[in-house]
DNA sequence: ATGTTC
């Protein structure tokens, strides 16, 4: 993207002035060297998110940003159902709630050396992964409506994991307002054999070490310490997920053009928060984040009969779960004063600060985990939710390291076989069952995780507190 | 992301 295009507030802040029919201004928080790496697309997907009917303050962008389908993966939006608002299903993703989940365990760097590849193979073996892939968890029609309704807590209540996992998942691991009813037999079929599982694409289970810790305070009190074992999950909400953005895709484009919304393109079809689909669909959308959260929840529990048949002694809590694919209500502070609002994150994290009520009371003080997904080769991140970010982003920062070169490209310049080679080399054991996903999936195919995070930090977004790097993934 | 183009 031509910084030309943008006016510049400052080192990680540029604006795109309104103009056409944009109702806001277009924020994008990132160096001049990330969005100089940008697909002009970003700018057209935040001018375009702009031109919605009841947006407020600004359309944002991460430092992560890529083109999305509609909005931009990295894209942030706010909109007042007093004015008009709307909610997108693109706005969300076709991954409702794809997020990410840390657990501690009490193992260090030393603990695992010896055992690597024994627990490679039982975490390969253990969680079912790639397209299509299937798990224990056998649901009718009946009993999916739990899941649905119950999220994490279904998970809990029916023997995957503990009653103390569920303090440390956003929402306390259950969207109350999910309405199962809203959601296609088609897509609860889709879903019937899918809970527990990882998925294919960018989703991965990782066993990583902390190398780095930026801010000794709040790691202290978010239980990281260098050399700490850390066990991450990204996934989302499966086939459940993607047939109710699909549906909702669908219903929406016609409900925008008869309430006479005009859409800057198709792929934004979104229709008022007001209206009967849009209510629908923030209650099938409330359903799948559930889902995704029950999904993560079997998978914690998962790993830890995995890790316990290779560790015997092995203790694996939740450190924090986060999902950068959602729309949400919420209260937040703009020009006309104190206002409910419904933010889409789409490939952005929230990121809330100290203080907030949300928060288990071990982090209330500091501020919200936020988690940062990075590539297969790379690193992750976790940083802490600031104050200002509710001002900056609604409370938002960026969500992993965003991709600068398609699938398609990937795989013509990579071979899987040998980015597993060249990974192993490095210390990092990858189990997958597609080589082409992982030749999609190289690191070289992804922005620089680090100066993507520094950026969100000088933005203001989050403040940096450990880096972790892999030396287990299991990858779809 | 996705029963990887209903």
């Amino acid at each position: 993207m031509d910084t030309n295009r943008l006016t510049r507030i400052s080192k990680n802040e540029w604006r795109i002035e309104p103009h056409g029919k944009m109702n806001v201004p277009g924020i994008i928080y990132a160096t001049a060297e990330l969005i100089e790496a940008m697909d002009d697309k970003v700018f057209d997907q935040v001018r375009n998110v702009a031109q919605l009917p009841g947006i407020v303050q600004a359309s944002y962008a991460m430092p992560d940003a890529h083109w999305g389908y509609g909005f931009c993966i990295g894209g942030v939006a706010a909109f007042d159902p007093d004015k008009g608002g709307v909610v997108s299903a693109g706005g969300v993703g076709f991954d409702i709630a794809c997020g990410v989940r840390t657990l501690h365990t009490n193992l260090t760097a030393e603990d695992i050396a010896s055992v690597r590849k024994e627990l490679a193979e039982a975490l390969f073996r253990h969680i079912p992964a790639g397209v299509g892939s299937t798990g224990k968890v056998k649901l009718s029609m009946h009993s999916i409506d739990d899941v649905l309704t119950g999220g994490a807590k279904w998970a809990v209540e029916h023997g995957y994991g503990l009653t103390d996992d569920l303090r440390f998942i956003e929402e306390n691991g259950c969207m109350p307002d999910a309405d199962q009813s809203k959601v296609s037999d088609h897509a609860k079929k889709r879903q019937l054999e899918q809970v527990g599982t990882l998925g294919s694409g960018n989703h991965y289970l990782e066993v990583q070490v902390v190398d780095k810790i930026y801010d000794p305070k709040t790691a202290k009190a978010f239980g990281i310490h260098e050399g700490d074992v850390k066990i991450s999950i990204h996934c989302g909400s499966r086939g459940l997920g993607h047939q109710i953005g699909t549906d909702y895709l669908k219903s929406m484009a016609t409900a925008a053009n008869s309430m006479g919304i005009d859409l800057p393109e198709r792929e934004l079809a979104c229709a008022r928060l007001d209206s009967p689909i849009g209510l629908d669909y923030l209650g099938a959308m409330a359903a799948g984040v559930n889902c995704a959260m029950a999904n993560r929840q079997v998978i914690t529990h998962l790993v830890r009969q995995a890790v316990e048949k290779v560790l015997p002694k092995a203790n694996i809590r939740l450190l924090y779960d986060v999902s950068h694919n959602t729309c949400k209500r919420e209260k937040h502070t703009i020009q006309d004063g104190k206002k409910s609002l419904y933010v889409h994150r789409k490939g952005a994290t929230r990121a809330f600060g100290p203080g907030d009520p949300s928060l288990p009371r071990e982090y209330k003080d500091l501020g919200q985990p936020v988690l940062i997904g990075g590539t297969m080769g790379t690193a992750s991140h976790i940083l802490v939710g600031t104050e200002k970010s509710r001002e900056l982003s609604f409370g938002s920062a960026c969500h992993g390291a965003g991709r600068t070169m398609s699938r398609r490209s990937a795989t013509k310049r990579w071979q899987g076989k040998s980015v597993v080679n060249q990974l192993a080399g490095e210390g990092v054991l990858i189990r997958s069952k597609s080589l082409r996903g992982v030749a999609e999936e190289a690191p070289g195919a992804y922005k620089d995780v680090d100066a993507v995070v520094e950026s969100a930090q000088n933005a203001g977004l989050a403040n940096r507190v450990a880096r972790l790097v892999p030396v287990i993934c299991v990858k779809g």
